[in-house]
RNA sequence: CGAGGCAUAGCGCAGUCCGGCUAGCGCACCUGCUUUGGGAGCAGGGGGUCGCAGGUUCAAAUCCUGCUGCCUCGACCA
């Protein structure tokens, strides 16, 4: 069918990378790491971002930007965070260029050297609390709550298309409390608006859970994601959202006069989603024929493909199907009706389901003679014909049995692949092996989660949320746990 | 930063070891005819400073020197 892709079973890293490109997703770009996200692709990131924008709006929150630089000098003032950024970021130096002298080309003008050395982004924390000192005088202007969506770049050594490039978009959500509960609470409202997103739209089933402090951000005082499991068995990060506690407020001296009068520093959160969660959607439903997309999700839900053989009988079939385009728009169907003379109809079928289109109808004059209409579902690779009467009812329904049913088929994987193991030697075995999270007794310290790491690779995602209290023995140092952790190999 | 690989038409590649005549193939593109229910066939056609800069040579995609960029795999991370 696609040719030019390669199986998830020969080479999974190698079935990424082309399904990235051949669905016309993204593609490299000029610039080492940095990637170019092509129309098809920004249609799918656009959808999320609007739907997760009205989830935030739904929460209270509203938007806002800030600057792209950050002086050099902003970063140093959290020592945790500064330690955690510096090694990946992208530095200002100049403002101007000049014509090389020795002729070729343009060269930095070392006269227009800046002043104070500008950063990229890497996250917004720095400038923002910089910022909200202005903002904030009285628990009167508390809690307050801003989002923004941004580019932001991290200098990283390997890059892949969507699941980490040297610049992402991505939003993040900086909220300022008067107390560590309402902070707390704010992190963790957030935590499951991104898993409602997850669940409901990407239809990705992902582990809600807290970050041990080795894996934490850098600033943080807790950290919560979201996890999801891929097809080969790794884990992929999803979305974080932090309680801040007050560092950033002692970091950029931001304090509030509360009801009583008193100072007090103020409780901050911070939450973020990028565009890595594009890569979490390929790599939750696709296939070896191509991209299979949640409805939700989805820029183009239903395609029509016109079978005919003059071009008197297309005439005919698009009076025919444009009545019918209108419909299934009129109830908010994205539907595409390609009716391209150039392409013929066996080659449209499998681009569209290299582009993970959930529904195709096929219509030829035989059908409309037969008043049926031939339905192909992506999700399942099925096709069979319907009656042409109620196909827009049909496909509604349709719509959201392919939603339901690719989550059910991800929720399946996740459990499938979620192992609950006692001894270190199962744990190399089940890493060896399938992959997978490993649900495990840990003993709580750094050291062995590091020689763990170390050894096998793989890194304590999170402790889950909903994990009961039980007694047990770390895997690795044999000390008493009281809790499950859960390890994977990750992306 | 380490180790590999690659750079020739829009895309994918061959040619490079062993220098030589007009730089070739597949896909895509253009024209025409036949086709159209799972990536159509035939015929004709257009498209290239062979990554960049030097050098060797009668002659360089090919040999030499230097540079640059990208990809893959590792160490770091969302």
């Amino acid at each position: 069918m696609a040719q030019n892709l390669p199986s998830r079973a020969e080479n999974y890293s190698e079935w990424y990378n082309a399904l990235v490109r051949l669905a016309d997703l993204a593609d490299h770009s000029a610039v080492r790491g940095c990637m170019i996200i092509k129309p098809y692709g920004y249609a799918i990131w656009e959808k999320m971002q609007r739907i997760l924008d009205d989830m935030f709006k739904d929460t209270g929150h509203v938007n806002a930007y800030f600057p792209l630089f950050i002086p050099k000098s902003f970063l140093s003032k959290e020592a945790e965070h500064v330690e955690g950024f510096a090694k990946e970021c992208a530095i200002v130096t100049h403002h101007r260029l000049m014509n090389d002298p020795n002729g070729k080309g343009v060269v930095v003008d070392p006269e227009a050297k800046l002043e104070e050395e500008l950063i990229v982004r890497p996250t917004s924390e720095t400038i923002i609390w910089h910022t909200y000192k202005d903002w904030i005088q009285s628990y009167r202007d508390l809690p307050l709550l801003i989002n923004q969506w941004a580019n932001v770049v991290r200098w990283e050594m390997r890059t892949r298309l969507f699941l980490r490039t040297a610049e992402f978009l991505w939003q993040e959500g900086h909220t300022a409390h008067a107390t560590a509960q309402e902070a707390i609470a704010e992190t963790e409202k957030m935590l499951e608006v991104y898993a409602t997103f997850a669940e409901k739209y990407m239809a990705m089933p992902v582990i809600r859970g807290i970050k041990t402090p080795n894996e934490r951000f850098a600033g943080a005082v807790e950290t919560y994601c979201i996890e999801a499991l891929m097809q080969d068995g790794k884990a992929l990060q999803a979305g974080t959202s932090h309680f801040l506690g007050q560092n950033f407020a002692k970091a950029f001296d931001v304090k509030f006069l509360n009801a009583q009068n008193q100072e007090e520093y103020v409780w901050a959160t911070s939450w973020g989603v990028s565009t890595r969660l594009m890569g979490a959607l390929i790599m939750s439903h696709s296939d070896d024929n191509g991209l299979v997309l949640p409805p939700l999700l989805a820029p183009i839900q239903v395609v029509i493909v016109p079978v005919y053989k003059k071009n008197e009988e297309l005439n005919a079939l698009s009076d025919y199907i444009r009545p019918l385009v209108e419909s299934l728009k009129k109830v908010n169907i994205s539907v595409r009706y390609d009716d391209d003379d150039t392409k013929r109809p066996g080659w449209k079928f499998t681009e569209w389901e290299l582009k993970g289109v959930p529904i195709r109808l096929t219509i030829g004059s035989r059908d409309v003679a037969n008043n049926e209409i031939e339905v192909y579902r992506r999700d399942t690779c099925q096709k069979w014909m319907v009656p042409a009467d109620n196909i827009v009812a049909y496909v509604e329904k349709l719509l959201v049995e392919i939603q339901n049913n690719i989550y059910q088929t991800a929720k399946e994987r996740l459990d499938k692949f979620s192992f609950y193991v006692d001894s270190y030697k199962e744990f190399q075995e089940i890493l060896e092996t399938t992959g997978g999270f490993i649900y495990a007794h840990w003993d709580g310290s750094p050291a062995t989660e590091e020689a763990i790491k170390e050894e096998t690779k793989a890194t304590i995602r999170c402790i889950p949320l909903n994990s009961p209290e039980e007694e047990g023995k770390c895997i690795y140092s044999g000390n008493p746990s009281r809790k499950r952790v859960i390890f994977a190999r990750a992306y």
